[in-house]
DNA sequence: TCGCGTCCTTAACTTTTGTTGGAACCGAAC
DNA sequence: GTTCGGTTCCAACAAAAGTTAAGGACGCGA
């Protein structure tokens, strides 16, 4: 995939949150970026470790999750092709938590150095990513409503819209079908449930003619009842400036 | 309570997970802020409200919380003096939660105005405050995990213990009290479960002699058992400019 | 094409958590 | 002091989720 690619990527995807400048997106355009292949279920940046760079998902799924020491493993959030998972790395540079690839991943990276001289030449840019954040943070309270208060198949079908109003962002929805890479072991991860229970509601969501969901494919069978469940409001992922 | 000590709280705090010159500190103390008082349970800014300042807290406690369709909220997080809980509104004004608070409260308002003005003046500043919002998120990301990874007695002592150690920064532990002016009720909404099994929870603790929760107040028993069972570690907490 | 490994699937059983309803306790207001 | 409302506490039962174990589907590589 082409340098530009990656970018137009973030570029369009910011530009839906939030409001820029034509100079500005020049300048976000000219950053430089090293990109690098990551094979599947790899992790990118790992807890504990100090970031140098942020990472732009150029290609691919990743997730971001933490690990405690019972061994269980919560998936925080999952990342799609446009986004900046780690950009609160820039200044949180200890992590303190993991992120890594879901599927085999083209990732850009961008020195913290440059995101700085850069913020510091266009507090309006600094304004943007700033704003990134926050509706990264926004994202991780919707997530904990989700885990802490609705049954395990409301918090299924809400995760799995969350994805596809992203994905709808930078054109991957494709009619009633789109990615969720997940095995379902991940999904429990994300739910806060086993894989086994994880299997028992992707079956009953499945018999009762909500979603289907096949090798990583998302197939919405009854949209009413799929959003009735997922008891979804996009208002939290601020897709609009004036929000 | 006098400004200067409202600010005074506020600097303090930044000064534990963050540099900031004295030049800068000056420019924070210079911010101009009205305090009103709140009674308590009373909402301070509502989910969907259009924000036009931030609320530091300068004495009483307060919780942001989400509820959601069914009726069902959840405790997002729990704030003590000298925070902004609502930091986040500068940039994303429409709130997606609600703050409000516990306890009878002072809070001091300052507009969005004058803090922009202030980034724009000083980006050390901005860099400052940016990165209180991404602790902000850390904290978020770890009562995910709470919530969906840890069982219910562990759950409550991570809680308590995440907020003692905020407490002890702005010098409220008693030896081995501290506050947490919750209800039974409210630390279910914080927890992810019903206020009978909050109160199953606590009844074990007490009984294995971990802890002891009264009216308010939490009196360790058990300093080692108590943090063996929260699973601590305060890494997230990013309470070093180092990290 | 076979065999291996990963994931999916299911069943039986256990544990945790939710639900309902009621009693005891306590502080604030009258 | 008495009453009242909210909290705390508890028991019995129901539902949801975890655990363990095992068979089946499928894709990949030898």
């Amino acid at each position: 995939m082409p340098g530009d690619a990656i970018r137009a990527a973030l570029v369009s995807r910011l530009r839906i949150s939030s409001t820029i400048s034509e100079d500005d997106i020049r300048e976000i355009e000219a950053l430089p970026i090293s990109a690098r292949q990551f094979p599947a279920e790899t992790p990118v940046v790992r807890d504990g470790e100090r970031a140098t760079d942020c990472c732009l998902i150029a290609d691919g799924f990743c997730v971001r999750s933490k690990t405690i020491a019972s061994g269980k493993r919560q998936i925080l959030s999952i990342h799609i092709p446009g986004e900046i998972p780690d950009l609160m790395s820039l200044f949180l540079r200890v992590m303190d938590h993991e992120l890594s690839t879901l599927t085999p991943s083209t990732l850009g990276f961008i020195s913290h150095e440059t995101l700085q001289k850069l913020h510091r030449r266009s507090p309006n840019i600094a304004e943007v990513f700033w704003r990134d954040t926050l509706i990264d943070a926004a994202m991780f309270r919707e997530w904990i409503v989700n885990v802490g208060q609705r049954p395990a198949p409301s918090r299924l079908a809400h995760v799995m819209i969350e994805l596809r109003e992203r994905l709808r962002i930078i054109g991957r929805v494709d009619g009633s079908n789109f990615e969720m890479p997940l095995t379902q072991e991940q999904i429990g991860d994300a739910l806060g449930i086993t894989a086994v229970h994880a299997n028992r509601v992707i079956k009953q969501l499945r018999q009762e003619g909500v979603v289907e969901l096949h090798r990583g494919r998302v197939t919405v069978l009854d949209e009413r009842k799929f959003l009735e469940l997922a008891d979804f409001d996009d208002r939290y992922l601020h897709q609009s400036p004036t929000l």
